[in-house]
DNA sequence: AATTTTTTTTAGACAAGTCTAAAAAAAATA
DNA sequence: TATTTTTTTTAGACTTGTCTAAAAAAAATT
């Protein structure tokens, strides 16, 4: 039932989970190797081996969707991924925009104790800095009551909670405006032209553009 | 000048160290063969694509060493190995004969701000929990002025500080009888005919095998 | 419906790391 | 020193994961 994958076969894995996830069909070989960076015919390749140990279904030409099986394996690994996250950013001094890659290579390691106690040690955490949800022991993860920012309407209150463009730049961006995770908001203004948005921000006042607000999820409660 | 090595190589590196610094001579394939649980032909061929690399110094039939690059390199992953074992110990609980496994895995994740990071939320330990010296940053190991238990004379105290055998077996023997590192000893009684030794120990007497006691290392001082 | 374009798969090749079996060199023994 | 034994290397093969180029299927266009 548990299989010994190699790191290669997880990130397959890993990436079918979340195009899946997306767009909730059979994902094509195509988008696989532009996730992966690689051709569409090692795709083809390792999604037939996968197939043979039933963690992916596959029919040639049909796409491919992740088995229970290799649906858990998937969820297993971002539990690491994301827990790693945590510990990086919490303990080890490390900014959101620099944990991903490390964090790439931890999540391969193989130790169900180490991710338990890693679980524990940093008090069972249920986001990581991004604000992504992270899978409990049995796989569950914390439903998020999100909205995106640019839903909320003038004179809500809400917090920053998470993020769904998690490239570098955007991450800089935030930064650089002093957009936090956790931050408290107020929507005073929207600007029916361009969608813009003005908000207390940390007693702050700031405008932002529609795109970023888009890209941004609150919360009402914890 | 620093490379991307694979695990394997790395792994390579480690050992070819580790047999060097014991015997202090060019090493056999033979040896790394065996430590490695491979073949000697692997080996063969591995150590030609190293010394390609200038990683090792091999002569056809002579046995093999570390250059200075390599010996670097191999330092470099032990001390990211030790540091590890520090923190599972330390703040994971695991126990000290659980921890290679895992170490083994980790050691190979690359980011010197990961390692650097690690080292200064362990407070910069000097030694693992082994007892086995963790290198600094700069490949220094703390120079450790210890001697083995069966050398130790009757009326002399001293403190459990390392092993030399870290097999299962041998911790799992010293967790039974209650031999910790750190533990304050003091030699009761020599027995010169099997040269066991009758020891004060945390509040307890007990009697130890002479084989026991060489792998154990005792010291002074801090 | 026929044709063109795009997507996907197959076929064959390559690099890394391993193995077995055989050959070559070194070490041990007679 | 000659011979036997042990160690080490070479040769050729296999696996994993990758690639390019060509073929096949599906989708889009006319």
């Amino acid at each position: 039932m548990k299989f010994d994958l190699s790191q290669t076969e997880e990130n397959y894995l890993k990436a079918i989970y979340s195009l899946f996830v997306v767009s909730n069909k059979a994902v094509s070989t195509n988008k696989i190797a532009e996730k992966l960076a690689t051709k569409a015919s090692s795709v083809t390749d390792m999604v037939k081996k996968l197939s043979e140990k039933e963690l992916v279904n596959y029919v040639k030409y049909q796409g491919v969707s992740l088995t229970e099986n290799g649906r858990e394996i998937a969820i297993h690994v971002i539990r690491k991924h994301r827990l790693w996250e945590v510990f990086l950013v919490r303990h080890l001094g490390f900014q959101w925009d620099e944990v991903h890659e490390v964090a790439e290579q931890l999540e391969h390691v193989k130790s169900v104790k180490l991710t338990n106690s890693l679980d524990a040690f940093l008090d069972f955490p249920r986001y990581d800095p991004h604000g992504d949800p992270i899978p409990d022991k049995e796989g569950n993860f914390a439903k998020r009551d999100v909205a995106v920012l640019s839903s909320l309407k003038i004179g809500q209150e809400s917090k920053i909670v998470g993020i769904k463009d998690s490239s570098s730049e955007f991450l800089k961006y935030l930064d650089k405006v002093e957009i936090k995770l956790g931050a408290a908001i107020k929507v005073l203004h929207k600007e029916s032209f361009d969608n813009s948005m003005m908000l207390w921000i940390d007693k702050k006042q700031i405008s932002i553009s529609q795109q970023i607000a888009s890209n941004l999820y609150v919360k009402q409660q914890d």
